[in-house]
DNA sequence: TTTTTATATTAATATATTCGAATATGTTAA
DNA sequence: TTAACATATTCGAATATATTAATATAAAAA
């Protein structure tokens, strides 16, 4: 019931709940990339996916210079809550900005320069 | 958007949470009752249901000595997270037993004399 | 009216959270 | 190796939240 309430902490702050909801509409995304649509300093979003992290909620994968970020698939209640989330997301319009930027992902690798990541 | 966030600030901790609950589960509840059932004071309930209150997310209606509360049911978002929750009730032992305890809320009417309310 | 019961409020204190600044670590590229 | 970049960690200040005890209000019963 700790990690059930837990996870509702988790969701209950805005930065963290944004990139939930990122990260349920996106496969995985880095650090840098998270940073840049939700123009919030890096070492907010790094703090917080250590958080989750430690919680059991996402997984790290690094690749070369980045380091991925998804969420567990096995965590069906956190799942099913930002499904009623994303469901509903017209009602909130932050999230659905952001959402919008994920097109434009790559552009926050500052050092993208087409080698096709 | 602040609204979403306060209602998960809201289930974040254990004695809201499992008021919330209840309540989904049961139309109607006063504080003594919620107070009996959940073995928390008085006073601890009676401020989580004015908060709860001021975010819209409970009504409260006086009967005689007794003031009931219940679930906004406009509030489609709560109602659906409280849903799944309460779809798996199972992993939740405390939210389990609180579920039991319902069937006894009369006990918590201290001052209960089969006047039939 | 006085007492009892149910609920709400207040004040004091303890605890937790958030955020930014500074810094450290780890990786890649030159 | 050094420089540049991506990410992580630590710490302190400001703020928010929780908890308890004491007390207030309001309705019902005596």
């Amino acid at each position: 019931m700790n990690q059930l309430t837990n996870i509702f902490k988790g969701l209950s702050d805005e930065t963290r709940l944004r990139i939930l909801v990122l990260l349920y509409q996106e496969e995985e995304l880095c650090v840098c990339e998270l940073s840049g649509i939700l123009e919030v300093p890096q070492p907010r979003i790094s703090q917080n996916l250590t958080k989750f992290r430690d919680m059991n909620l996402v997984i790290d994968k690094r690749k070369e210079k980045y380091i991925y970020y998804s969420l567990k698939k096995e965590n069906k209640i956190l799942l099913n809550i930002l499904k009623d989330v994303v469901d509903d997301i017209g009602s909130y319009p932050k999230l659905s900005a952001d959402k919008a930027k994920i097109s434009y992902k790559e552009k926050y690798l500052k050092q993208y320069c087409g080698k096709g990541y």
